[in-house]
RNA sequence: GCGCAGGUGGCAGAGCGGUCAAUUGCACGAGACUGUAAAUCUCGCGCCUUCGGGCUACGGGGGUUCGAAUCCCUCCCUGCGCA
């Protein structure tokens, strides 16, 4: 079979990833797939950035030969004409995963496929990226709450030297100091009986790997700041007292981080408005160089510096891939139509 | 001008004769990442190094001592109180 392609656009907060990616996908007859760990969660708009898209009821009227279409009458996300998909649809009181992520992802991707659209995969977080990129095999171990109580009374030597004993192997690789791993690893070996399973990945698609980032530090700095001042005024702080009214706990809203983590902290009057400012200007720029850790460390990633080359690469990328659907001009027309 | 309290690494702030290139926190830098990933965690952080060590450092200068960031004198500066 052949492999469908996948257009990844990845680059830390505020590098302007969002807005290129609508553009390319209007221009190459695309659809959205985020991959934002914040932006799934329901209500959690202004402070994850989130596109103001609209719920709307979509057919998908498709005219291609190779597709046996499926999707009907069904909600879509949609953000200037084009479709967004794994994102604003969970409640965040709870937590989600990257396993739930993965499934809705590479549904999604598949779901595009079918219909011949070119799936853009567009995000900031770099874990999520790669479980659908990579199809990463994830040990079918769901979190098991009890368990967890158990081993967080123990000491972070006391998870590591278990750990040692029940699996060398993962233990050699693991970060020791990290009680949240460790926890999870013997989590997983306590449920399987086993030890934890090797990783195992490969690549299902046709891969363009695209990363942004301004050229200077200082470009992203200020990026950063000036969207936070906008969040801050444009009702930041209301969304999240919102939450917690919606019965979102504070310590909920700690996990959450950034925004939620800090404003929560502000309404708390842990700290004054000034402080809150300058804290998560620190914090997002702190949080953009973890990303662009992550980044760097992936070798497919083609960074591009400006619209147009992203257009470029994106252009030369479809038209190698010899998948007949987009030679042949089969492309499926869509209508959104509002719901009330 | 007098009295008192202080001046320590980018900042805050320990140390108060040796084991101090100097606890710690923050900032900063690098990195990890197997169902919380905006989370969680690690390492580095005076200068040089053949990684043994070497050099310059605790406001400036001078002293005491085998030895000072730590004690004494003096100068400069800051805060508080009295003028």
């Amino acid at each position: 079979m052949l492999k469908q392609p996948l257009v990844i656009i990845a680059g830390p907060n505020a590098s302007g990833k969002s807005e290129l990616a609508v553009k390319l996908a209007k221009k190459f007859n695309g659809e959205i797939v985020s991959a934002d760990s914040r932006q799934v969660y329901k209500g959690m708009d202004i402070g994850t950035g989130k596109v103001s898209g609209k719920w709307l009821r979509v057919q998908h009227s498709v005219s291609n030969i190779f597709v046996r279409h499926r999707v009907l009458n069904k909600r879509v996300f949609v953000y200037k004409n084009v479709a967004h998909y794994c994102i604003d649809f969970v409640s965040p009181k709870r937590r989600f995963t990257v396993t739930e992520y993965q499934k809705c992802a590479a549904g999604a991707i598949a779901d595009i496929h079918a219909r011949g659209k070119v799936p853009f995969l567009v995000g900031g977080t770099g874990f999520y990226i790669k479980a659908v990129v990579d199809a990463t095999t994830f040990p079918t171990v769901p979190p098991q709450i009890k368990l967890r109580k158990k081993l967080e009374k123990k000491t972070t030597a006391q998870l590591a030297t278990l750990l040692k004993q029940k699996d060398p192997r993962r233990w050699r690789g693991i970060d020791r100091k990290n009680r949240r791993r460790l926890i999870r690893a013997l989590e997983i070996i306590y449920v399987t009986r086993k030890p934890v399973p090797k990783h195992d990945s490969a690549t299902p698609y046709h891969l363009l790997y695209l990363g942004v980032r301004p050229e200077d530090d200082a470009v992203l700095k200020m990026r950063i700041a000036k969207r936070l001042r906008q969040r801050l005024q444009s009702g930041m702080v209301a969304e999240v007292r919102q939450l917690h009214k919606k019965g979102l706990s504070w310590r909920r809203l700690d996990e959450l981080g950034l925004e939620y983590r800090y404003v929560a902290q502000y309404i708390r009057g842990k700290c004054t408005r000034k402080a809150l400012g300058v804290t998560l200007e620190k914090e997002i720029w702190q949080y953009a160089r973890r990303q662009i850790t992550w980044f760097r460390k992936e070798k497919r990633i083609r960074l591009v510096h400006s619209e147009k080359e992203a257009e470029k690469q994106v252009a030369v990328f479809l038209s190698k891939i010899n998948t007949g659907i987009l030679q042949n001009g089969g492309l499926a027309a869509v209508k959104y139509n509002r719901v009330v």
